[in-house]
DNA sequence: CACTATTTGTCCGTATGTATG
DNA sequence: TCATACATACGGACAAATAGT
């Protein structure tokens, strides 16, 4: 028995994909982690069906319970419709992945950002600074930095959690509204630490449930997590941020050219002990 | 009784962290989830201890069985160590991020990456293009394309899985063992297709139980998800790719400066109905 | 050296939720 | 709906290794 055919049709390598019972993960959630990922690599689109619980029942060798717990899951995120004689489908995105970054052009996008979206401030202090906070903003472990975890929305939508260390000789004073209301650029600008150059890698995490209930998901789910350094003119670290990123919300985009730097691929060795569990870390 | 202190100290917010029971996930895996962050993050460095059995039953209200649970699922995942009366200790990252990229010359890397990797052809073959790839390759869907699955692997560790759609018109006639071999940026150009640009999105994705299992992962980890679509000199596409990177192998990392380009952050609007699917989702 | 507290390893029995048939 | 199987989670108990007094 194939699989349930129509609209796009097209289901490549679906017996490739095993579920282990066995595996801790219960087996609809597998199937569920399956067809999202059909579902947002593009391979579905929106109109597209998915294939039916008996199909499910078939692929995967499951019972139909489990089939619709998992189909079930899908409908609950907001992906898919399901309904009596239609099937399920995949639903018109109705805000697709509502904002991109181009990696060149830092400040302009910093700024146009911070234009087109709100902050709300889950949490703001000052403390002292943590081994690898210490270490990425170049202070002694202990010594005394601003704290402030943070959450981007986009009309409503909560984009990031924003989790971000300044030195306490430069973020001392600031106040909590003025954190809501101010870009963090122009706060260091003001306090004479204007940013000059920052060095970012990106790398993918799971939500931790704090996180993830700060960003309306599920724990566990997978997010883009990008780790900023930001240093002023003078070369001193003026800021450490983590920005957890709702990948379905949020994507980085670029153009790649011919070579232009020489900077490139590398594997580790190299990178000195000290910088070891920050920034060179990745 | 508080948080076990020793080592490093400094747990923040411990309390904060919620797990919830009915939450559909296991509370071991919430619990893991949670101190697998701290460790990634760089809160809990290499020789860190982390909070013992008796004090994960304390801060978050579990068994013991379910708190060792937890730590267990960091030992098997090679990112702690565990013994009788020392307690669970964060391991030194014997290979560190083992690689990472620079964004600027894409075309250095890609074969300084292809010197120091190898690739497993997990498989290989002549299809109808599915939609979504026929509209990035500017192809009407059901035309013929060549689809490879791919396995990289840096010294024995798989690193990322690739998966690549070449028109059959220019992927026609190439062997597996050649695809083995040979990187696909020197195959295109062989076959009048050199690339000139190409257009990228990172985002992150759970990994599917197919790539999980080519990447000796557990289904579900987070991953990067890096979509490539190639162009050659007269603006033909000639690749589409996705490729799944395990974060804790790979990761990019760029400089910011200000301005250069001026393209930049935005939000959805704009983009045409056609390219919905693909790369200018966003 | 013993003594003790800490911490993990292993075992038991039981209750609940998940999944099959 | 029911019986069966398994994983999860709880509570308790004891043994073994480590570190400090």
């Amino acid at each position: 028995m194939a699989v349930g055919g129509g609209g796009t049709g097209y289901v490549p390598e679906a017996e490739a994909q095993l579920v282990d019972a066995s595996n801790g993960a219960p087996l609809f959630h597998q199937i569920a982690v399956i067809l999202r990922d059909r579902i947002v690599s593009g391979e579905l689109g929106p109109g597209a069906r998915l294939p039916s619980e008996a199909d499910i029942c078939g692929l995967w060798s499951v019972s139909r319970i489990t089939a619709k717990r998992a189909l079930d899951t899908l409908a609950l995120e907001g992906l898919v419709a399901r309904a009596r004689g239609r099937g399920t489908t995949v639903l018109q995105r109705t805000r697709p992945p509502s904002a991109t970054t181009r990696l060149d052009g830092w400040f302009e996008n910093a700024s146009r950002m911070a234009e087109a979206t709100t902050i709300h401030v889950l949490g703001f202090g000052y403390r002292p600074a943590p081994a690898h906070v210490a270490n990425e903003l170049d202070l002694t472990p202990g010594t005394e930095v601003q704290h402030a975890r943070r959450v981007r929305r986009l009309d409503g939508r909560a984009l990031s959690h924003l989790e971000s260390w300044v030195p306490a000789e430069i973020g001392r004073g600031w106040t909590e509204q003025a954190m809501r209301a101010t870009p963090l650029m122009r706060l260091l600008a003001e306090h004479g630490a204007a940013p000059a150059t920052a060095r970012q890698t990106i790398s993918a995490t799971t939500a931790p449930p704090d996180v993830a209930a700060a960003l309306d998901m599920v724990s566990g789910a997978a997010l883009l997590d990008v780790r900023r350094r930001v240093v002023d003119a003078s070369g001193r670290a003026v800021q450490f941020m983590r920005a957890l990123y709702r990948p379905d919300l949020y994507r980085f985009e670029m153009e790649l050219g011919r070579s232009e730097g020489e900077g490139g691929w590398r594997t580790d060795a190299a990178s000195t002990p000290e910088r070891q569990a920050g920034a060179s870390q990745g």
